[in-house]
DNA sequence: CATGAACGATTACGCGTGTAATCTTTCGTA
DNA sequence: TACGAAAGATTACACGCGTAATCGTTCATG
């Protein structure tokens, strides 16, 4: 089970404000990025192509414009690029990143709290 | 606080064996790596090399060789390459990335019995 | 109908990475 | 002392990525 799509970093930044809304066509993705993310509109093209290429998202014509939307799902990315992570670094498995995160005092008392619920919410046969 | 050293994943093989002995020169490196890294001599002293440049390895001369040691320490590491990841998928959170796990029921009986044990010890003041 | 603006398509270019091969130096040994 | 093996140093090369600029085409408007 290889990466079915894999997609870099600033590809990621374009399908994130495609899984927020789509169909888009190239303007409306430059427009909707975030302030921190700083590019002309032909590098947005340019990225929108290659995830063409790759399969990440499709396009159908109207007018003279496409219009884009994602097929890789966002679900599917967050699991593949979080899975690939705990394996090169924790073996594969979740509770190793908790713990490292722990020791270094990284848990807010936000995620203490939402582990705590989650855990229970499992015991009660999640 | 950007990346202090980033080192690629080819590097981080060679990195892991470092971390898990060391001083070792290049040919010892080359014989720890494990099996599904198949490479040539010569390719490790490439990425030794590289280490070097990036001061994420030192090394000493004996004789005409040369032995290696970490500059970059494994928590370190773990800790920039998990914080990058849960930075760009979950705001920088943990407990997200758990609950997508288990949403994905992709945690094994092991991680759960674990992340029990960790909550149960961070309330007695962990 | 001609022309410019707008849009997509093609091309560009330097850098890091994966993956070595080859060149150079040096040490041990015949 | 000369030569070959071994170790490091230098060079290689294709590919993906970040980041565009430019080329080509088409639609709308004067």
């Amino acid at each position: 089970m290889a990466d079915p799509v894999a997609i870099s970093e600033a590809e990621a930044h374009v399908m994130q404000v495609l899984w927020q809304h789509s169909p888009r066509d190239a303007d409306e993705v430059f427009g909707a990025l975030p302030d921190c993310v700083d590019w002309q509109a032909a590098t947005v093209k340019t990225l929108l192509n290659r995830l063409l290429k790759k399969g990440a998202v499709r396009a159908h014509k109207l007018g003279r414009r496409y219009f884009y939307a994602p097929v890789l799902k966002r679900d599917q990315w967050l699991l593949q690029e979080s899975s690939a992570l705990l394996q090169r670094l924790f073996n594969g498995r979740v509770a190793p990143l908790v713990a490292h995160f722990s020791q270094h005092r990284r848990l807010s008392s936000g995620d203490i709290r939402d582990l705590r619920k989650l855990l229970a919410a499992m015991g009660r046969g999640g």
